[in-house]
DNA sequence: ATGAATTATAAGGCATGCCTTACAAATCGA
DNA sequence: TCGATTTGTAAGGCATGCCTTATAATTCAT
């Protein structure tokens, strides 16, 4: 197999789980990639035969030693190349995932230090995601949980779709941003309503599958 | 064919093309990427038939139009590269080439002209090639044809090999210093001897080989 | 002008990583 | 527990881009 192809689904996994003992079905990976099952199935299968991951019939493939070192590594590259076009080549942040994608396959191991070194070893991706070796902290929530009246701030946008990417940089929910709960709207009509804390006055109305993807720091 | 796959045949078609209108040999091309022969002849037929390259049997190929265009757009974005390495990421000059290589390819045109902003508009790549649309200096001469006396600076490293590259690198002979030539070494021994001007008082014997490969723009 | 070297072309092969179709096995909810 | 859904497996296909072997065509130097 293609070291790139063994990247990208070892990234895929270690993204995809959410627990580090629930496997990730592979009917995750087939929507990820857009493959289909029996293609999926395969790589999975030949990846479980080099040692990248554990392949558990009907339940799902977690990562073996070798292949969550590898995953690690490739996160790192990814983020911390997400963080060089963001910052340094002033790439609009829902442009950096892609592009990033394309990268972190073609830097080595050398390159990405230096890289890391060049950008002051950062701990986190331009859309709040860890870089590895750097761990997701415990404490974060969701804009969902958030109690009225409660304030706290944003930590991360994940899953990160482009389209979410531009409308949380709309609204100026953004890593490090503050905000508020100011009131919680009907969850039938999907919409919560948030107000950014202090120095700006601004109000906006979150569709909830976008509240969903906007983790918090509590204050 | 796959975009990576022209892109790298163009690129090697530019870089060996040393007139304009000499077509390269297919054999440069095999002796260049170390395939055989067949495969080559296979790509160009593909390159041919896709309209990136003209193809005169038993003669060689010329770049056409667009492949030009693509060629010089993936040597830009090479030679940009390469100046980001050394000069952000202080990679060693003779590493720089080959970690260029990859990124070439996954770095887009818009990631690419943000580079050029961030690294301000360089002239040309670490080993003194220009860096499209620049174009090479027509005064550029050989370390070899380098009159006994006369002053000149060295402007470019080519072809650049990184055995080469170090020893160019300990030699002081990188683009931008100043060297006169003390002596002609016997071309049977194939040394020849230079000194470094002015600043640095140094005397290094350089193979032929390898004078071969220093070009300089005279005082 | 002829023979050696170069170059072209044909034919068949191989690994990768996708695909589809078809069918079997296991899981899980009602 | 039974049937629907999910998951696994087998079989065959396809494009890419390399390879080797073998043979034909051309070029070039003597």
């Amino acid at each position: 197999m293609r070291q790139e192809r063994v990247e990208e689904y070892l990234g895929a996994v270690y993204r995809l789980r959410e627990d580090a003992d629930a496997p990730v079905p592979l009917s995750r990976l087939t929507e990820y990639f857009g493959f289909s099952p029996v293609s999926v199935h395969e790589m999975v299968q030949k990846l479980e035969e080099e040692g990248w991951v554990h392949y558990h019939p009907y339940r799902g493939v977690t990562l073996s030693g070798v292949g969550l070192a590898a995953a690690m590594a490739v996160l790192r590259r990814h983020r911390l190349w997400e963080r060089f076009l963001t910052d340094k080549l002033a790439l609009p942040w829902d442009e950096a995932h892609e592009a990033a994608g394309d990268l972190e396959h073609a830097a080595t191991e050398e390159v990405t230090e230096r890289l890391a070194t060049f950008l002051g070893e950062p701990d986190a991706c331009p859309h709040g995601a860890p870089i590895p070796p750097q761990v997701q902290s415990a404490s974060e929530i969701c804009l969902c949980s958030l109690p009225v009246g409660a304030e706290a701030r944003v930590s991360r946008i994940a899953p990160e779709t482009p389209e979410r990417l531009r409308l949380a940089a709309a609204w100026q929910l953004t890593p490090g941003r503050d905000l508020r709960v100011l009131a919680q709207g009907d969850a039938a009509t999907e919409v919560l309503v948030y107000r950014a804390a202090a120095e700006m006055e601004r109000t906006v109305a979150v569709p909830f599958e976008h509240a969903q993807a906007i983790w918090l720091e509590p204050a």
